[in-house]
RNA sequence: ACCCAGAUGGCGAAAUUGGUAUACGCGCUGGAUUCAAAAUCCAGUGAUUACAUCAUGCGGGUUCGAAUCCCGCUCUGGGUACCA
């Protein structure tokens, strides 16, 4: 009989789903097992076979966990909010939701069509009300917390109001970025509008300013992956800086839990590592000077003393652009200066040899020195979204200080050197000299603490997440505005849910929102009422900033524990019975993004009592990624043409910039040429544009990377599912290599995969028949059987899932090769395949006689009797293999030893020559040294 | 630039974590079957000047023994905070 995979495959899905075999709720006689896979967000291009890989893996785990007896929890949902949506509403006109739902309609088919066995009872869209509604509350629930570091924990607020009535702030050790102290008199007496303005600044979620990238042309902030080269990949217009009053969440505060906790998570020890230093703590030195032509706002100036024994050699400091002092330091002669320059370099330079600044007038007072210190504002000195925002220049001992005093023709003092001895000790430092760097630091570091000039900060890399978005697809910020000081909805009129809109363009910097009529809140009848009654007494504009994609995807695995309930986020005993997720499998790519803000999230809600514990996820495996060749074409920037790849060099020079757009890989020919036609056809925006040939054709630029709908790179899984059939894909994703490598697409090697299922199906069937034998097997079968099963498992354990279909494939092999087709051999070899190729196992199953899924059969377990009970060593000469020979596993070293000896192979190759040393490792080798 | 990975036959890869380098699969070569092809089956397949020597990106080192550990490079991929 054929395999009919088509026939088959179909067969076993539409069961699956009219008898719900993966339909999972809580069961206490039953242990949990809660699998988590990579959150997608459902894009037009449908699921590649990147997404599979993932999907694949954890759905192996998922099967063989079931047949091992557990509980298992493996859902699925959809990350909806996001920019892709909105963009393509934009351009089009149609409702993000509307895509959305399409999209994921069309990942769900594709999930389903490779046999994933999620429980799509629990699905979940982050975009709808019924999910953000708890997003947003969540968000209330952050604003109205601080931190309190004495405790380690997140708390309510009217704690911390409670204490400011008793005692002021002075007992407070909060995460906060408000300096002064108050009593508890002083707090009284502000006024509301004070006393919000202070809180704000304790709040988990507080409003400031911070900078984005801002495109006057399109209207709208864009994201770093937006802009290439300084300009919008979209259109190619200039990106500005821009200062704007933003949401953020105090991640910072929970920077040491984030280091801490890693030690509850099974990962790799790479994952932690990046992780960490994403997080960078590290101790680091500031000197606060004092400003010289003061004024009443800035007297004194924090700066970053990178090395504070190197203080005598400080000749002038620097600010960053985005300094928030910059605009008042100035000296007015010098103001028209500074203001040229911001404007011209509000980009931080990549490029490292060059340097530039402007000197603001001012100056700063060296306070060992005694005299003036120039203060300089320049780019040139911070990386890119550095939190420290001031330095000192050390021109004598570093680099770029160096080159920019150079420059700036300002003084340069050497303040250390090396002695007699070539160690470095201190010079023309005053009260260092003699000293060694070590003995200066520590000396110094103690003067600068005791005249309150210095202190030694722990300082953390990661900064707080800003959470405003200026978009349309987003959750709405449940915020209204009462004489500009943020207000909550009320929880209890939640969801505020997402207008309609008819144009999504941002405006002036600001989502659609800002074009919605009915965007105010009624106060007394709490209810969302027209703008134009905005009074600010009772009606209050509303927050038109949305919610990042970030804040959906922090909490979605909370979520499917308990997905439809309506009266919370999620059940008490619901939670204590899942507790948190014991597999992830997820991409390297979100290592820190995603990874963090998570863990972030979740500790929050049990700060907060919701939920118990540390950790959302107790174990994550990442898988690599499956990268595939892009192809993108060159434009001139500023002229509608494009240039073939080949041109691109000898048009370097010329003064020309350019752009590389992404074109899909239907539009290539095979020589990396562009179909120009086709390609017209699918951008019309591009119809009158320019083409250069060289050699008559128009060639594109191809690179490998990783496989992702922005690069328009995708491969779609379907039709190799169409051409082979799910189980061969199964299984050929899984043996491309290890899970957590990644790997370039190439799907030649697939006919293998083909010919081990048809293999496997052979085994059963004889001139088209199905056909077992029921007679007994042989030792040797056995043996076979057993140590497949001992080999499977533990590969499936240690997620080696290419080398267990290796496993399987060597058994089919020998069986084959053995003519083996006995049921108590097939039975329990096709209970190992089921969690790899599911749908062939349950027809095989079924027509071994199983009235049920092959789900419902626990999976056979090792006889150790079984297990063969020898160990073939190798014996090596200097280190160079001879011969084999088997020994008995648990041997002696001695009686090993002594057989060695007495091997008459051993005397034929000892000759008359004589055992320098002999090496016995034990079930390994032996080595003979001659 | 910084942080994290990876590199093994013609190709995807394996190697019990320092102990027989190249399992398993693709491809290729030869044979069987066939009028022929496809499909299938059987055998072979790292290289070379073949009882040996050389081979795990490059150059060193540690060790009885290194793909695996250490030092220094090269190339490729991911991340760098508003793609998800």
């Amino acid at each position: 009989m054929e395999y009919n995979f088509k026939e088959i495959e179909k067969r076993w899905q539409k069961y699956w789903k009219k008898h719900n075999i993966f339909y999972v709720k809580e069961n206490e006689k039953k242990k949990k097992f809660y699998i988590l896979n990579m959150f997608p967000y459902p894009s037009g291009e449908g699921l590649h076979v990147g997404h599979c890989l993932g999907y694949i893996a954890s759905d192996i785990y998922a099967r063989y966990k079931r047949v091992e007896g557990y509980n298992v929890l493996n859902p699925m949902g959809f990350d909806s909010f996001g920019l892709p949506a909105e963009q393509y509403a934009i351009q089009t006109g149609n409702h993000p939701s509307d895509t959305t739902l399409k999209n994921s309609q069309k990942y769900q088919i594709q999930m389903n069509k490779i046999g994933i066995s999620f429980d799509w009872n629990r699905k979940l869209y982050t975009s709808s009300p019924n999910y953000y509604h708890w997003t947003q509350w969540m968000f209330i629930q952050i604003f109205n917390s601080w931190y309190d570091k004495n405790c380690k924990k997140a708390k309510p607020i009217e704690i911390l109001v409670e204490e400011f009535n008793k005692n002021g702030n002075f007992f407070v050790n909060a995460s906060t970025s408000y300096k002064k102290k108050f009593n508890s008199k002083e707090w009284n007496d502000f006024n509301s509008f004070e006393k919000e303005t202070i809180l704000l600044d304790y709040r988990l979620a507080f409003l400031c300013k911070n900078i984005v990238n801002w495109c006057p042309d399109l209207g709208t902030v864009l994201a770093n992956d937006e802009i290439k080269n300084g300009k919008s990949q979209r259109g190619g217009y200039p990106v500005y800086k821009k200062n704007m009053l933003q949401w953020h969440i105090r991640i910072s505060a929970y920077a040491e839990r984030l280091i801490k906790g890693l030690n509850l998570v099974e990962c790799s020890q790479s994952l932690k590592r990046l992780q960490i230093n994403w997080i960078g703590k590290s101790i680091k030195f500031f000197v606060t000077l004092n400003v010289v032509y003061n004024n009443e706002k800035i007297k004194k100036i924090k700066f970053f003393l990178f090395c504070p024994e190197m203080i005598f050699g400080v000749t002038f400091v620097i600010l960053s652009p985005d300094h928030p002092i910059v605009n008042e330091i100035s000296v007015d002669s010098h103001k028209k200066n500074v203001s040229k320059y911001l404007k011209n370099n509000s980009f931080f330079k990549e490029e490292e040899e060059k340097v530039s600044g402007v000197f603001t007038g001012n100056y700063i007072f060296h306070p060992f020195l005694k005299k003036k210190i120039p203060i300089y504002i320049s780019n040139s000195f911070f990386v890119k979204n550095d939190i420290i925002k001031s330095i000192v220049g050390i021109p004598g001992h570093e680099k770029k200080s160096n080159n920019f005093a150079k420059k700036f023709r300002l003084e340069i003092i050497k303040v250390y050197k090396k002695n007699i001895n070539n160690n470095e000790i201190c010079t023309n430092s005053d009260l260092l000299n003699g000293l060694n760097l070590k003995e200066a630091r520590k000396k110094i570091t103690k003067i600068l603490i005791e005249k309150n000039i210095g202190e030694e900060n722990t300082y953390y890399k990661i900064r707080d997440a800003i959470f405003s978005r200026q978009r349309y697809w987003g959750e709405p910020i449940p915020i209204y505005f009462k004489k500009k000081i943020p207000r909550t909805i009320p929880v209890n009129k939640l969801p505020i849910i997402l207008p309609k809109v008819n144009n999504y363009h941002p405006k002036n910097g600001k989502s659609s929102l800002t074009r919605v009529k009915n965007w105010a809140w009624d106060e007394k009848n709490m209810k969302i009422v027209s703008n134009t009654l905005i009074d600010h007494k009772n009606i209050f504009p509303m927050e038109i900033n949305t919610m990042p994609s970030w804040a959906g995807s922090s909490w979605y695995f909370l979520r499917y524990m308990d997905v439809h309930n309506h009266q919370f986020f999620l059940d008490k005993k619901k939670e204590n019975y899942w507790k948190n997720v014991d597999l992830y499998i997820g991409g390297s790519e979100h290592s820190t993004g995603h990874l963090i803000y998570a863990r972030f999230w979740h500790k929050f809600l049990k700060d907060r009592g919701w939920i118990t514990t540390e950790e959302p996820f107790k174990k994550i495996l990442n898988q690599g990624m499956i990268l595939s060749y892009s192809a993108s074409i060159i434009k001139i920037i500023g002229e509608n043409t494009f240039i073939s790849y080949g041109l691109l060099k000898k048009s370097i020079n010329k003064n020309i910039s350019f752009q590389e757009i992404y074109v899909d890989l239907s539009l290539i020919k095979g020589n990396n040429e562009l179909d120009i036609k086709k390609f017209k056809k699918n951008k019309p925006e591009f119809c009158t544009f320019n083409f250069l040939l060289e050699k008559g054709i128009f060639i594109c630029k191809r690179k490998l990377e990783k496989m992702s709908k922005s690069k328009l790179n995708v491969i779609n899984p379907d039709k190799i599912c169409d051409k082979y059939g799910s189980d061969v894909f199964r299984i050929y994703e899984m043996f491309l290599g290890p899970i957590t490598q990644s790997k370039p697409w190439n799907d030649e090697k697939i006919k293998g995969m083909k010919n081990f299922i048809k293999k496997l199906w052979s085994l059963f069937h004889k001139e088209n028949n199905f056909q077992i034998s029921e007679i007994n097997p042989t030792l040797k079968e056995l043996q076979i059987l057993h140590s497949t099963i001992k080999e499977v498992k533990n590969k499936i354990n240690s997620f080696s899932l290419n080398t267990s279909i290796s496993s399987l494939m060597v058994f089919v092999n020998k069986l084959i090769a053995l003519r083996c087709n006995k049921r108590k051999i097939l039975e329990p070899m096709v209970q190992l395949m089921a969690p790899f190729s599911p749908h062939i196992a349950e027809e095989l199953w079924n027509k071994l006689g199983k009235k049920k899924s092959i789900i419902n059969y626990p999976i056979p377990i090792v006889n150790s009797k079984y297990l063969i009970n020898k160990i073939t060593y190798p014996i090596m000469f200097n280190g160079k293999l001879k011969f084999l020979e088997q020994f008995d596993s648990n041997i002696s070293t001695k009686e090993l030893k002594n057989k060695i000896l007495n091997h008459s192979k051993t005397k034929f190759l000892l000759k008359d020559k004589i055992i320098k040393k002999l090496i016995i490792v034990p079930k390994k080798i032996i080595n003979i040294l001659i």
